[in-house]
RNA sequence: GCGAGCGUAGCCAAGUGGUUAAGGCAGCGGAUUGUGGUUCCGCCAUUCGUGGGUUCGAGUCCCAUCGUUCGCCCCA
């Protein structure tokens, strides 16, 4: 085409769409801020070894995914492929863990990895993630899980299921690698191309194949929860029994592994059969040890990550919102009456009213027609009679019920109206 | 990075090698130059993602490329 078009992964979220964006913002900002979380705002970029040391380097988000270059300075920078090392950094630079034991944080923002596009899954994209630091109890574990389904509950999804597994502490984590790989070598042949790979480099991640026969040789492998050490046993069975105290349904998944290398104990996943292959809603786990490998203090914090993208497509499956509309259209034509017309819609704004007002200089007639489909409740009309009587003609769209006001009296009239006007636009969106 | 499918207007599409590329929605203009939702009329793709090739002739066949969809991988 020679046009200039959107890189490959990222795409233009237009206004219908925005909609329902602003719709999880704020839901999602108001559970947050009532379980005393606070918003924090961290760089899109940052120097590629905080990603490197946090992530991992093994992992596939550092080795193959990430958007790295060289700025004029000959720094290695990347954008972030996710949040929580950028917050923990900005944690342990600004010294917040002087500034009180426990942080409750939370962030919004797009995300990079340069991944194949496909649904629920752009280069671009964007998280909204949660991190309690400071506290190794388990009731922080289950805090962040609670506000994470309270979010999903009061968008009304549905068809959400919360799996849970605990992957205990590092030892427990270096006997169960030896005993899964000892159990999975006599298979070595039969496992999926995939899984022979890992089962050198990285074991774990064999157990979450979506190959039929590999996960058939699972049926017998040793189960992770099996090598918890005691402590990490009682700590898993206290998540539980707090999950059951606040009625939160959970599956225990001994499959479940997540692909960044800084979890232990409780990791989860909240899913939904409504998606493709990229079910995962929600993503996130304990990492008690990210703080000090980053140079901080030793600082236990758990964490999780919305995908937006994903929510929104599950939204828009459920409940399609309802058009945006204006409270008044401003018809007018005519250069005095132009002016005033200008001079009314700016200080019915100024009174919280929601007014749009008609700038093309057309006839009446395509004023009207522009006037219906902005759903306006009423039309505000302004000609040169008008004009000259300063008045101006409010007709009631529904009834087409017109009245002559006089302008110093239109937000007097119009306020005594607005419970009318309410009722009608509620109706509308029925 | 791998495998498969698909790209015709802002959107949904018909078209299966032969003169001028259906139709619908949306939009714009008019009937209606001071009154909307209905109706009627008109306009809205020199071109089929892009580039090359085969052919007398290509939206239609071939190759490449870009994009997209589904799966693998990865992850939220």
């Amino acid at each position: 085409m020679g046009l200039i078009e959107a890189l490959r992964g990222t795409r233009d979220i237009l206004p219908d769409e925005v909609r329902y964006w602003q719709r999880v913002e704020a839901i999602a900002a108001a559970v947050l801020t009532r379980a005393a979380f606070t918003e924090i705002r961290t760089p899109i970029f940052e120097q590629t070894g905080l990603f490197e040391r946090s992530i991992g380097e093994a992992t596939d988000v550092v080795g193959k995914e990430m958007y790295t270059f060289k700025d004029r300075g000959d720094r290695s920078v990347t954008l972030r492929p996710e949040g929580t090392a950028g917050v923990v950094r900005a944690y342990i630079e600004q010294g917040l863990h002087a500034q009180g034991s426990i942080q409750r944080l939370w962030y919004l923002g797009p995300m990079f990895r340069y991944e194949r596009p496909q649904a629920g899954r752009q280069r671009q994209f964007h998280q909204l993630g949660v991190e309690i630091l400071g506290t190794a109890a388990a009731r922080a574990d289950v805090e962040a899980i609670a506000v994470a389904t309270d979010i999903l509950r009061q968008l009304g999804l549905q068809n959400l299921t919360l799996q849970l597994n605990s992957i205990g502490d590092k030892g427990d984590r270096q006997k169960y690698r030896e005993a899964l790989v000892a159990y999975l070598t006599p298979y070595r042949l039969e496992l999926d191309p995939d899984s022979q790979d890992r089962l050198a480099r990285n074991p774990l991640r064999i157990l979450d194949s979506k190959d039929a026969r590999t996960q058939e040789i699972l049926k017998g492998a040793p189960s992770m929860l099996d090598f918890l050490n005691p402590e990490a046993q009682v700590r898993f069975e206290r998540v539980q029994s707090l999950l059951t105290d606040l009625a939160i349904p959970y599956q225990i998944n001994p499959l479940l592994v997540r692909g960044l290398d800084y979890y232990s104990h409780t990791v989860f996943e909240i899913q939904s059969a409504d998606l493709g292959a990229q079910a995962t809603v929600i993503g996130g786990g304990r990492y008690d040890h990210l703080v000090a490998e980053l140079g901080g203090p030793e600082t236990p914090a758990i964490g999780w990550a919305m995908g937006l993208e994903r929510l929104i497509l599950l939204l828009k499956q459920l409940q399609p919102l309802p058009p945006a509309t204006v409270d008044f259209y401003v018809v007018s034509r005519g250069e005095f009456a132009e002016a005033q017309a200008m001079l009314l819609s700016q200080q019915l704004r100024q009174q919280g009213f929601t007014v749009e007002m008609d700038v093309s200089g057309s006839a009446f007639g395509k004023q009207f027609k522009r006037a219906d489909r902005s759903g306006a409740v009423a039309c505000l009309i302004l000609g040169d009679t008008e004009a000259e009587t300063r008045t101006v003609q409010v007709k009631w769209m529904a009834t087409g019920e017109q009245a002559a006001i006089a302008q110093s009296e239109l937000s007097a009239y119009l306020h005594q109206q607005q419970p009318a006007l309410k009722a009608t636009q509620t109706a509308d969106k029925g």
